[in-house]
RNA sequence: GGCCCCGUGGUCAAGCGGUUAAGACAUCGCCCUUUCACGGCGGAGACAUGGGUUCGAUUCCCGUCGGGGUCACCA
C-alpha cells in the first residue's frame, strides 16, 4: 500500500489534474493586463465594502484590458443565504460594475473558466487534493471536533501556539496502512494539508498595496476538504485562482496574515502564484475607536441604503474612488467632465490603513454630481427615487412633469448651479412650496422678520401686486421695482444706505423682499425669489398674497 | 496573549532626510450692491511619544503608547 492507493480508496473517480489544466489553457491577452475577481460568499446583504472592492476589481482589470469575473464562493452552505447571489449581482448592476465572466443573473454563466460557483467545482477540488495525497503531501486527518477542541485546551493550558501542526499533527504520522484501516472501517475523516514549513522560518511577500511583509512560515496543517467533501476557503483560492489565472487577487486584508499559507499552497501544488493586493477597510468611527463598518450595526453598511436615501450611484462610486486613490479629487476638479472610466486607477497608490468613513464628505460629493445634471435629470432621478420610497412625491412629479422640470431648472445649467440637494429625499423639502397641493398642507405660521407688523406687511403686498408686479419684467427691473416700493414705504432703497443711516429707517429693500418672500413660500431662506416668480406665475402669486394677507 | 500591519489638523490625505508641512470635506470670519445656496478671499487647526543615526529628522533605526487585523471542518 502506498500514497496512490491511498489517493485512489479517498478519491476513486477523481479525474487526473492534467485533465483540468488542459481545459484551463492560459489566458491570451496583452503584456500587463490584469485578470481579478471579485469573489463574495452569498452570506448576508451587499456590503459597502464589497461594493468598494468590485468597484477596485473592476477598474483596474479594465485599465489594462484583462478581465474582471464574479466567482461566488459559497463552500459554507451553513452560512447561505437565500438570493445571497442576486442581491449581489443586482447591486452590483445597480453601480454599474458588470463582470466580463462568471456567474451572472438567474445562475447564467459566462466564460471558459467555470463553473463559477465553487459548490459546482466539487470534483475538481477533489482532483487537487488527491493529487497531494499521491505525494504525501496531504492526509486524512480522524480526529473529531472534540479531540481538537482538547488539543486546543492543552496547548492554551501550557501557554503554547494553538492548531494542528508538529507534534500536535497527530494524524499526520499515520502510516498509509492505518489510515487506509480506519477509511475502510468508516471513520469520518476530513483532508489537511501537510505543511512543510517551520515557524521559526521568515517568508517575505510584497503586497501590491502594504508592500513589504514578513512573516513566520506556516507550519499548520490546515483543513483542504472538508467533512462534506467542499474544499475550506484556502483550498479553492489556490486551486481556482490558478485555474482561472488570475493575476492579481484583490481583497480585504483580514486575509493579509494567510498569504504565508496561501503562497505555500501554491508552491506545493505547482501553481505560481498571483500578485496580492490587500485593501483595507472602510472603517467608522466608534465611541473613539476604530472598527469595520458592521452589517450589523451601521445601516450604513448596506448598498441598499445608499439607495433608499437617494444618495446618486455616481456620488458612491466617486466618493469611493476617492478613498482608493486621494488623487480622484485633484484629477476630477482637473476633469470635472470626463467620465470615470478616464481616470487611471493605481493600486499601489491606496491607502495601507483603513479610512473612516464619512458621511458629510460623500453627501458633498454628491451635492455636486447633482448639481451637475441637467433639469430633466434631476427630474427622472428624483421621480425614480419617489416611486419607491415616496409616493406623494411620486404623484405630484408625475402629474407636473413640465411644470417639475422648469422647479428643477432653477439656478441650474449656469456656470455656479445651486447645490442644495445632495440626495433625491432632500427633494420634497427643497420644493415644497412650489406646489400648491403641499404648500396649501403647511400649517406653519409665517414667520416675518424684521417687518413683521400685520398692516405693514399687507401695505407691502398689496402695493406690490397692484402698482409694482409685472410678469413681464426682466431680473433686473423686477428688483428696481422693489427698491421703488421700498422707498415708497420709506424704507431704504440700498442696504449700504440704510448701513450707514441706521436711525434714518425702520428697514431696508432686504427686509421688504423678505416679506414678499416669505408672503410666497413661507421660508426666509429660498432659491432666487425671481426665477420663483418665473416659474410660480402670476395667479399663483396673486393667490399666495391674498393669502397671506388675511 | 502570539504573530502581522498601521499612527501627519475633527475627517480623507500629499510629502518619504533640509518644505513657510500641499489640497479636499467640516468649522470660523469677510466679500459677492435682497435671503439661502453657489463662488471668491482669509483664519484657526497636525507630523502619537521617548531614545538613537545624521550637520539636519515628519521622513531612517529601536523602545513605549495607541489603533487595526489574525490565530475555525467561516469566508
Amino acid at each position: 500500500m502506498d500514497y496512490k492507493d491511498l489517493a485512489n480508496l479517498i478519491f476513486p473517480n477523481a479525474k487526473d489534474i492534467t485533465y483540468y489544466e488542459e481545459k484551463y489553457p492560459e489566458r491570451n491577452l496583452p503584456e500587463g493586463a490584469i485578470v481579478t475577481r471579485y469573489a463574495p460568499s452569498p452570506t448576508g446583504f451587499m456590503h459597502i465594502g464589497g461594493l468598494y472592492q468590485g468597484i477596485i476589481a473592476k477598474k483596474v482589470s479594465e485599465q489594462t484590458k484583462g478581465v474582471f469575473f464574479l466567482r461566488v464562493e459559497d463552500t459554507d452552505q451553513k452560512r447561505e443565504i437565500e438570493n445571497g447571489v442576486t442581491e449581489i449581482i443586482n447591486s452590483l448592476e445597480d453601480y454599474g460594475i458588470q463582470a466580463d465572466e462568471g456567474v451572472f443573473q438567474n445562475d447564467q454563466e459566462k466564460g471558459n473558466y467555470g463553473p463559477y460557483k465553487q459548490s459546482q467545482r466539487k470534483e475538481i477540488y477533489q482532483s487537487y487534493a488527491k493529487y497531494l495525497i499521491e505525494q504525501g503531501k496531504a492526509y486524512p486527518c480522524f480526529c473529531s471536533p472534540e479531540e481538537i477542541e482538547q488539543i486546543r485546551n492543552k496547548q492554551e493550558a501550557a501557554k503554547i501556539r494553538p492548531g494542528y501542526y508538529g507534534v500536535w499533527a497527530k494524524c499526520r504520522n499515520n502510516t498509509v496502512e492505518q489510515m487506509a484501516e480506519k477509511i475502510k472501517n468508516g471513520e469520518s475523516y476530513i483532508i489537511r494539508f501537510k505543511s512543510p514549513g517551520r515557524e521559526d522560518k521568515k517568508i517575505r511577500h510584497k503586497d501590491v498595496i502594504k508592500g513589504n511583509v514578513e512573516f513566520p512560515e506556516n507550519d499548520q496543517d490546515i483543513v483542504i476538504i472538508k467533512a462534506d467533501g467542499l474544499p475550506t476557503y484556502h483550498f479553492a483560492h489556490a486551486v481556482d485562482d490558478h485555474l482561472m489565472h488570475t493575476t492579481h487577487v484583490i481583497r480585504g486584508d483580514e486575509w493579509l496574515s494567510s498569504v504565508p499559507l496561501h503562497l505555500q499552497l501554491f508552491q506545493v501544488l505547482g501553481f505560481k502564484a498571483p500578485k496580492y493586493a490587500h485593501i483595507a477597510p472602510i472603517m467608522k468611527n466608534d465611541n473613539g475607536n476604530k472598527r469595520k463598518l458592521s452589517k450589523r450595526k451601521d445601516p450604513e453598511a448596506a448598498v441598499n441604503y445608499y439607495s433608499e436615501q437617494g444618495i446618486p450611484k455616481e456620488a458612491v462610486n466617486e466618493y469611493l474612488l476617492n478613498i482608493a486613490n486621494s488623487t480622484f479629487e485633484n484629477w476630477r476638479r482637473a476633469n470635472p467632465d470626463k467620465p470615470i472610466k478616464d481616470f487611471d486607477l493605481q493600486l499601489n497608490k491606496m491607502s495601507v490603513s483603513g479610512a473612516l468613513f464619512d458621511m458629510v464628505k460623500l453627501l458633498d460629493v454628491s451635492k455636486i454630481v447633482i448639481s451637475k445634471m441637467t433639469s430633466e435629470q434631476v427630474y427622472q432621478n428624483a421621480l425614480e427615487w419617489a416611486n419607491k420610497y415616496d409616493e406623494q412625491l411620486a404623484k405630484i412629479l408625475k402629474e407636473n412633469k413640465e411644470y417639475s422640470i422648469k422647479v428643477f431648472g432653477i439656478e441650474r445649467g449656469n456656470k455656479k448651479p445651486r447645490k442644495d440637494i445632495s440626495k433625491w429625499s432632500d427633494v420634497k423639502e427643497s420644493i415644497s412650496y412650489m406646489y400648491d397641493e403641499l404648500f396649501e398642507k403647511d400649517n406653519t405660521e409665517y414667520l416675518y422678520q424684521v417687518i413683521n407688523q400685520k398692516e405693514k406687511i399687507n401695505k407691502i403686498l398689496e402695493l406690490y401686486i397692484t402698482k409694482y408686479y409685472n410678469p413681464q419684467d426682466d431680473k433686473q427691473t423686477w428688483f428696481d421695482k422693489i427698491k421703488e416700493l421700498s422707498g415708497e414705504l420709506s424704507y431704504a432703497k440700498e442696504v449700504k444706505e440704510f448701513k450707514a443711516n441706521p436711525e434714518k429707517y425702520e428697514a431696508h429693500v432686504g427686509d421688504v423682499s423678505t416679506v414678499l418672500r416669505v408672503a410666497l413660500t413661507k421660508r426666509t431662506n429660498t432659491p432666487d425669489m425671481y426665477e420663483i416668480m418665473q416659474v410660480l406665475g402670476k395667479d399663483v402669486i396673486e393667490q399666495r398674497f391674498k393669502k397671506a394677507m388675511q
